[in-house]
DNA sequence: ATCTATTGATAAGC
DNA sequence: TGCTTATCAATAGAT
């Protein structure tokens, strides 16, 4: 580029091999979202550091995203599939949560560590806010649906120890009509069940 | 670039976008390639054309490995490990979780708002790490709880229908031997429950 | 981090 | 697409 061609080689001295880094990681993150803009197109960019340190680019969406499209272009290999256990729409709300969260990550990366620049503190002001925002905010969506979920088997569950209660006075009451020998002592279902497990809330 | 500085804008002549497409991508690759031999970075690119078409580079490796070293970085995304076996205190746990959660706030407080005008790079990104770290954990935390007890009731549940279904083959046996009226068709209780409610998870 | 001499990338035209 | 050329943008080396 300046003041001498570059060898296409690894740079051996540390400290210039740092400062390239730096700069042309720059220029390339700089490029690929022109190139998004200009063109509309959709890019990912990621790049580990020889020390491992992770920078990335996602234009249109999330890397998230990006990774699965690019999965469907590339039939060989897919190395996970969800097994779905239960017919879940939690699945569903998970998954956003997830993507909340990956939403929140990206825009951390991006101010931080993509940062080039010192951020002012009117913008760490507003970037807390977000964080606070974005944790409530998965925090209430997750505690609904699951706060829902147990609500329901709690009803369900008071629904059948009612039916269960009442099947049990029918069978006395039977029993005593007709002398039937009462069954209750060796039957092989607890009838009673226990509340321990309600202790938990 | 040339002859016309460039607007940071899509270009709306569809030539003009398509041979800028070409060119760019050219040169946004050969970028790549270059910080990846220079710097001894490890770097993926992917870029999906507006009109769907992919192009990628993933230098020093495939593009798999490299995703999958990608995914390390963000558990925000990663698949489903760690079942925790613990009998927990819920009461306990969400203290906990409201302790971290403060604690949060508070680190994101004292790092911002205060008496530091500019954080460092490197504070910042151990603040991001922590946030990352933080959030994560009480995801991880709280999901356990819940899916523990939402566990406990179907458990429940379960036994509750069992010990339904027994009392009312009971009843059935004492009606056929005993020659009783069924009782079922006005039970105030309904006996069979319905699984609509399930159909929220 | 900032500066600046150079090289490299590329927009427009063919 | 490929080539040419005038310009703009990136950046290596120095400070």
């Amino acid at each position: 580029m300046a003041r001498g061609k570059v060898q296409l080689k690894r740079i051996e001295n540390s400290v210039h091999r740092q400062v390239t880094f730096c700069k042309r990681r720059a220029g390339l993150l700089k490029k690929a979202k022109e190139l998004s803009v200009l063109c509309d197109a959709e890019i990912g960019l990621v790049i580990f550091s020889a020390h491992g340190k992770l920078y990335e680019l996602a234009t249109k969406g999330t890397m998230q995203g990006l990774i699965e499209r690019y999965m469907k272009f590339t039939p060989g290999a897919q190395p996970e599939a969800a097994p779905e256990a239960h017919p879940l729409d939690a699945k569903e709300e998970t998954n956003k949560l997830k993507q909340e969260i990956q939403t929140l990550q990206k825009g951390i990366r991006y101010l931080f560590g993509g940062g080039n620049k010192t951020m002012t503190i009117d913008e760490l002001q507003i970037l807390e806010k977000n964080l606070e925002m974005w944790i409530y905010h998965i925090r209430s969506m997750k505690m609904n649906i699951m706060l829902q979920e147990i609500q329901a088997l709690k009803d369900k569950e008071g629904t059948l120890k009612a039916a269960n209660k009442y099947l049990q006075d029918k069978i006395v009451e039977n029993t005593v009509v007709y002398n039937v020998a009462p069954y209750a002592t060796d039957t092989p279902y607890p009838l009673i069940i226990q509340d321990e497990v309600f202790r938990l809330y």
